[in-house]
DNA sequence: TTATATCGGATAAATAAAATCCGATTTATC
DNA sequence: GATAAATCGGATTTTATTTATCCGATATAA
């Protein structure tokens, strides 16, 4: 019922980007250090936003990342689901067939609901508004 | 981001003994072939219901587990959280001290957002209604 | 007293998450 | 071109968690 850590690397990551601009290149040693990600393991992570279009990898010399989509289009959701595949609480959500009970099991239906509103607190949520929220708090000092 | 299969297992116990009834003693062997639960892990499992008083087990012959609670009472989030401990979604929602990110991240907020919602919805889901809701389709044939 | 149950602590097995390693490849710069 | 600075991407290792079982102790009905 909790995140992983990989997951949680990958806005991190994002966010970064997000807030270095859309255009810009950042090493991937500078983004593991800023937010505290260990290194190789934010390699890995990267590869898989990459398969998901959602940064581009630069290599070579001054290479990095680069964020594609403008962060308004960009939701946590598409973050998460871009390292951890489809989100869902319990397996007979997605797979009816894994459990016996499922043609009468209420539960199963709470559970599909429960993900479902959970999917669109984080569709609802776009790199650009964490961005602002996070901005105005701290001109607010 | 998923639920275990101890805390599924938990929830099919309770469901079963709730269809029995309040005062019914149900030997843990036919609770675990009825609602497919390995059995000893159920026993370990029941030994955290007990623990919450979601249920009262019976030693000796004709031993087993009795529901405490009535139905109504009863919700699937005190269920979960008896053998999961408290429902949170990122360490971070819980203690804000495990991330140096946490006093302005807005990203947390999302999470601690999300995590009400979900133990709001499980929250409001007795198994009273569980019961009704499966009987109701049940009898609809 | 015996047969039937669960208890509860310890432990084993299986699976998944987290992190790292390293040869290959790509690119900027001199 | 040669060199240095990056990342790639597959394999592997380490660690943590989940899942499941074992077994001597204990409790109860008959
Ligand atoms: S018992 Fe219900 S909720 Fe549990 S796995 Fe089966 S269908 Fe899903
Ligand atoms: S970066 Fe934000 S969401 Fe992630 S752990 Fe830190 S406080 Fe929580």
């Amino acid at each position: 019922m909790k995140l992983t850590r990989e997951c949680e690397y990958a806005v991190r990551c994002v966010l970064y980007l997000s807030h270095e601009g859309k255009e810009i290149v950042v090493g991937r040693r500078r983004i593991a250090e800023e937010m505290e990600i260990p290194g190789p393991f934010l390699g890995k992570i990267a590869q898989q936003l990459a398969r998901s279009n959602i940064i581009e990898i630069v290599q070579g010399s001054k290479g990095g990342f680069r964020l594609v989509p403008s962060p308004e289009k960009l939701t946590l959701l598409d973050v998460i689901e871009a390292v951890m595949g489809k989100v869902y609480l319990n397996d007979c959500v997605l797979r009816p067939d894994s459990c016996f009970r499922s043609p009468t099991c209420h539960v199963r239906l709470v559970w599909k609901a429960a993900t479902e509103r959970l999917r669109e607190t984080l569709r609802k949520t776009s790199f650009a508004k964490l961005l602002e929220a996070e901005s105005e708090y701290l001109s607010s000092d």
